[in-house]
DNA sequence: GCCTTGAAGTTACCG
DNA sequence: ACCGGTAACTTCAAGGCG
């Protein structure tokens, strides 16, 4: 029988000794299903000194004998572009791979075990082109399903599933949001002491919250496990659940002596790959993780990124105060706050999924990572698999993980600006250059050709300044890879012109080309990882080489022509906008140098200062691009950012720094009287280490010192916002204070920001056009003048 | 011993 | 655990001056 299926999920288990791969999906009838593969078998490679002659197998035979070996041939790969023979040991339980591994790296003529720590359900995937979150066609025969698994049907696949590479289509995924609130009167909630009060689930129905009784959280856990069981979603979303919610839960679950068995398998929740809690026949997707990567958020809360990305407003919701939530629970009049607080985080928690799956669901699918696996894992690992999955189809061996020392190289090159106010300039841009130049010189680790070889020089690209040399032929590895990716992105893009922006099949492809964007993009940063295992340092270092060739030669022409070159980082270059010699530069660079650029964007007003990196622009239609500075900053209060962007809309708009003047001074006598929000005074900073860690007496170091001893949990990766304020000495640390520990704005160093914080952020600006701290602070000229002398 | 100065530590940005 | 380049802040200690 012939079955197609999407695929959600993917885990196996070891039934009867035979290792059975358990692909979780969705029919097109929309039925759940899983479907079983029982045929195949977990394996390595043994990189010999002999490459695998008969004495060498003899002794891997014995040496693997206890590990239920089933098999030893010897294979032909390729070991970064060069044919080896490896011998390929398959044995008969993956569990055992990692002590039979072991065993065989002890044979003193084997170099190097490989691939023995790839994930056996990985190892099916990668081997047979099966993607997760893709359709897939397999011939398949019904089998008995045991009674405790949630699913429509089992079955058992005859050969392995077959990817449906063309169809991009999404079934109707079911989608269960949950947050839950514990109670927390002694602080930090503690799941050996303090119940899950609140449960929330929902989904586009609605929301529905589970309650304790009391303090009695038997029956939220219970509940929540039940209605879980009874929706079946496919896929489970939270916000910070993998390092809060679930883990919780099966705190409380086994405190209560119950079990949290949600998976299809009625099985609980189980820590898994990247930190995250896997539930088997379903993904479980910790929002939190792609949050992460939104800069454009500082502070990370589920309202602030909802409010970003247009899910809920913050003045839609309830909010509360989180340290009060077991006061909320307690006082019957407070409680209904508290549940409607609950139902917003579920509410915010299903739009931000809805925002945020399709692009998880694309990358899943290029990158071959489970839906789940996907979001929970780095940048890093993301590269690192879309490889392995490419590794495979050309017979590259998968290099291992090696333990490197940190080696430096130099990257791009970043033009002085010419400071002030320029009009019309365009911003020339290379489209994906390390991408291209990657493949263009045929950089890759492959095809590096170290100092002592001796190659015909017209064989091979010379990085220019380093000297790296890299074959012209056959294509590398990167090479390839970044082709296909580049290609398939070309591909789509050119799709997507004859598609309607509001189909669904518009916003799948827009997703799936924004996620081949990005892990090309990711590719070069990857290659100069010192954790990849596809890392050389010359592939980076020549990446970047070429690209600061590219961009002189460039500049080079661009004034040849006449064009003024205002600033340039990486893969920009600004020039006044001269439609015709913009269209020659253009032209040089695709046909002289064989790169693609484009016209990014073209700014009626654009203004530096002498400082590289940071920048702010009129575009045509209205608005401003603030780049670098203090106003796109989230270590500055916000009144300095506000200042800061109003006084660059000023300039730009009106040309006239003098009006910014006189607003800076107004903002300056608000301050002052004292009529300014607190909010707006707060600095946020991160605690990037442990805060025993810390050399130096940092702000928000002491802020978070203190709050550590009001009993907060202080974790590194906390964002500490604090306030300074007056008295306690001469360090702003020693006046740094958690921002809702202050109560009352006379607490406030006003001086402090008006002197470190506005007045900095003005003149950053205001400075080119003449203007000094005297002429926002004091107001009074004569102690400007006085204070000008002072400082000569 | 006090004040200036610059290095070091730290964070967050750009591309 | 993707890269290097960069600005700018605060702290801290060395160095200079008296």
């Amino acid at each position: 029988m012939k079955l197609e299926f999407w695929i959600l999920d993917v885990n196996y288990d070891v039934v009867g000794g035979v290792p059975e791969v358990r692909m979780w999906g969705v029919t097109r009838d929309n039925r759940r299903v899983v479907v079983v593969d029982r045929g195949f078998r977990p394996y390595f490679y043994v990189l010999t000194v002999k490459g695998g002659s008969e004495e060498e197998l003899e002794h891997i035979r014995r040496a693997l004998a206890p590990y239920g070996l089933l098999g030893l041939e010897v294979v032909e790969k390729k070991y970064f572009g060069k044919p080896v023979k490896v011998v390929k040991a398959t044995l008969a339980n993956p569990r055992l791979v990692p002590k039979a591994r072991e065993s065989v790296a002890r044979l003193d003529f084997v170099r190097e075990v490989l691939e023995a720590d790839i994930r056996f359900y990985m190892r099916y995937m990668v081997d047979n082109a099966v993607y997760p979150s893709s359709w897939h066609a397999v011939d398949v025969e019904e089998l008995d399903k045991p009674p405790s698994w949630k699913v429509d049907a089992v079955y058992l696949a005859k050969k392995p599933p077959v990817h449906i590479a063309e169809d991009r289509s999404v079934p109707e995924l079911r989608v269960l949001a949950f947050d839950i609130e514990c109670y927390n009167r002694y602080g930090e909630p503690d799941p050996e002491r303090d119940p899950v009060i609140i449960a929330g689930v929902g989904d586009s129905g609605g929301v529905r919250l589970f309650t304790a009784q009391g303090l009695d959280d038997a029956p939220v856990l219970r509940e929540f496990t039940s209605h879980v069981k009874n929706t079946d979603p496919d896929v489970i979303v939270g916000y910070n659940s993998n390092r809060f919610d679930w883990p919780y839960l099966l705190a409380r679950a086994s405190r209560k002596r119950t079990r949290l068995n949600v998976s299809r398998t009625n099985s609980q929740p189980a820590q898994s790959v990247y930190g995250h809690f896997s539930i088997v026949g379903r993904a479980n997707v910790d929002l939190y993780d792609y949050a992460e990567e939104i800069y454009e958020v500082k502070v990370k809360s589920l309202e602030n990124v909802a409010e970003y990305l247009g899910v809920v407003k913050k003045d839609e919701r309830t909010l509360i105060d989180a340290n009060l939530i077991y006061a909320y629970w307690d006082d019957e009049k407070k409680r209904p706050l508290l549940l409607r607080y609950a139902e917003d985080d579920v509410r915010s928690t299903y739009g931000l999924a809805e925002k945020v799956l399709p692009f998880g669901i694309e990358l899943s699918s290029i990158v071959g990572l489970p839906l789940d696996q996907v979001f929970a894992a780095s940048v890093g690992n993301r590269v690192e698999w879309h490889l392995i999955r490419q590794a495979f189809q050309y017979g590259e061996l998968v290099p291992n993980r090696v333990e490197r020392g940190y080696e430096t190289y130099r990257g791009a090159i970043v033009l002085k600006p010419k400071p002030g106010v320029h009009e019309n300039v365009a911003v020339i841009d290379f489209s994906s250059m390390y991408p291209n130049i990657m493949i263009r010189y045929n950089i890759s680790p492959d095809t590096y050709v170290p100092p002592g070889e001796k190659v015909d020089s017209d064989e091979v690209w010379v990085a220019p300044e380093v000297g790296h040399r890299f074959r012209k032929k056959p294509p590398g590895f990167y090479k390839r890879v970044l082709e296909r990716l580049l290609e398939a992105r070309r591909t789509i893009k050119e799709k997507l012109k004859g598609l309607d922006p509001g189909s669904p099949e518009y916003r799948v492809l827009y997703e799936r080309q924004r996620a081949l964007k990005v892990i090309a993009n990711a590719t070069y940063g990857y290659c100069g990882w010192s954790g990849a295992r596809w890392y050389k340092r010359e592939v980076a270092e020549a990446t970047t080489a070429w690209g600061r060739m590219l961009i002189k030669r460039t500049i080079e022409y661009a004034r040849k022509l006449g064009l003024k070159v205002i600033y340039g980082d990486t893969d920009s270059v600004f020039v006044n906008y001269d439609p015709e010699k913009v269209e020659r530069l253009i032209k040089f660079v695709e046909e002289e140098l064989g790169f693609e650029v484009k016209i990014d964007k073209v700014y009626v007003k654009v203004f530096f200062t002498e400082a590289k990196k940071r920048y702010c622009g009129l575009l045509a239609d209205g608005r401003i691009d603030v780049v670098g500075l203090e106003a796109v900053r989230g270590d500055w209060a916000e009144i300095s950012k506000e200042v800061q962007e109003k006084v660059i809309e000023i300039v730009l708009k009106e040309g006239d720094p003098w009006k910014a003047v006189e607003y800076v001074k107004k903002v300056i006598e608000e301050l002052r009287s004292g009529s300014v929000d607190l909010e707006k005074l707060v600095i946020w900073k991160t605690l990037t280490k442990d805060i025993g860690e810390y050399e130096v007496e940092a702000p928000h170091v002491m802020a978070a010192k203190q709050l550590q001893e009001a009993g907060y949990r202080i974790r590194r990766g906390m964002k500490i916002g604090y306030i300074v304020t007056r008295g306690g000495g001469e360090k702003v640390s020693s006046r740094a204070k958690p921002f809702f520990l202050v109560k009352d704005i006379g607490e406030v160093d006003v001086d402090y920001y008006i002197k470190r914080q506005i007045v900095p952020a003005a003149l950053r600006i205001l400075s080119y056009f003449g203007i000094r701290e005297e002429h926002l602070v004091g107001g009074r000229r004569q102690a400007s003048l006085f204070e000008f002398i002072n400082q000569k």
